[in-house]
DNA sequence: TTAAATTTTTAGATTAGTCTAAAAAAATTA
DNA sequence: TAATTTTTTTAGACTAATCTAAAAATTTAA
């Protein structure tokens, strides 16, 4: 009744779109039981889905050794992941959600299909460099400007920065992140690090200071 | 790997969608093949899933005498109309889309499911009560207020009123339309109606005259 | 009011994406 | 390096949505 065509199909979208994270957030070539694991299915769906990718000249696929994906496949993913950062912003900026509540409905938005429809959101959006939560978006031929950031945890005393990025994107844990104040843009100083637990103390916008967890502070990008 | 929990399938709202829109343009009750016809299936595949539908009580179908939809039926065929003619007026108002270009990428969007974002895009766009081809827009509600409309070529001579909407929504239509002058707001008036072959003679915007064509005639619509 | 034509349904098959269970390969450990 | 564990693949099956071909019901026409 409806056909994509040429396209990829919804499903084959996502799962480039999660070897691509996950090749650049893990190690490069990626393994069937993280794409397992991150899609929710098991192992063997996987390996029905690499073969079809492999097919397709997207990804490059050796069994029992990995995957990574082909330039045709980057540049897919790219392209998906453009379109769910462009919506992101059109949630937040235009239609008022919270940087919290914008991660499934984006999930769903980013496979519609029309390369028109999101060069004219991204001039609508005036051409944002970032979505909500500080990730960079790639442009129409799929560059991307990754900036360097580093962990709150990683950050020596006495050292300051610029909220810049999150590397959790949880609802629960952007929620907390906005009732600290510790939403993007805000200034960051590193007081004191405890070494018992790895937790932070930390000055906000020069102002309070507040000590926040390992893991909070795992999660939080600093632009120096 | 992405699962639309207790919504109904993409194919399924295509069909809802479609049954709504054969029983009010046509008979009340809608047979197999006029669906098949517009689904662009065999009757085959629809008798398979109007029992589908049937057994989730989203019609009424009594083998081989033709289907109605129920109440919820009914209310999720107007929610997706609904959003397919919300997104319409997103894409022409908000990012400059012509009339004639929107139809296809609304067809995509009109399958996102969230209420909350179909609401506050509902109130970005300033709740309007008609897309750009001049279809009523459900309200979140479900209720839908029909003007009453005339066909250019239902108008007596001397008679005049504003195109207000069209019953062919196809590109070279819409573009043929625009072409001519005749675009939503546009006042007519009947000089005159040639008995010959059904073409109608119109003065546009009190200003000049044009012939126009019964296929034509009948697809425009008057508010009087 | 039967015969013919049309419409609709059933039967059986196909494809995409998924699953479980079991086999095979690779990695780990003793 | 042999044994065990882990990871990955294969084999076989299931579901949703579709198809073709054939059967059944309904409508039209003679």
């Amino acid at each position: 009744m409806f056909k994509s065509n040429n396209m990829h199909s919804f499903t084959e979208e996502n799962y480039l779109k999660t070897i691509y994270h996950l090749s650049t957030t893990n190690s490069l070539v990626v393994s069937t039981n993280q794409i397992a694991e991150i899609t929710n299915t098991k192992a063997a769906s996987v390996t029905d889905m690499l073969k079809k990718l492999s097919d397709k000249k997207l990804i490059n696929y050796i069994r029992y050794q990995g995957v990574t994906l082909t330039e045709n496949g980057k540049n897919a993913a790219l392209n998906i992941i453009r379109k769910h950062r462009l919506w992101e912003v059109f949630l937040v900026e235009k239609l008022g959600f919270k940087w919290d509540e914008v991660h499934d409905i984006a999930e769903e938005l980013e496979h519609i299909n029309s390369e028109m429809l999101i060069n004219r959101l991204d001039d609508f959006l005036g051409n944002p460099s970032a979505d909500p939560h500080g990730d960079p978006i790639p442009d129409r031929k799929g560059a991307i400007q990754q900036k360097k950031m580093i962990r709150i945890s990683e950050m020596n005393q006495t050292e300051c920065g610029i909220i810049s990025g999150v590397s959790e994107h949880s609802s629960i844990f952007l929620k907390l992140l906005e009732k600290l104040g510790l939403t993007l843009g805000t200034h960051v100083l590193v007081r004191e690090k405890i070494e018992f637990d790895g937790s932070v103390v930390i000055q906000i916008n020069e102002q309070n200071d507040q000590t926040i967890s390992r893991e909070l502070a795992k999660n939080i990008l600093i632009m120096l």
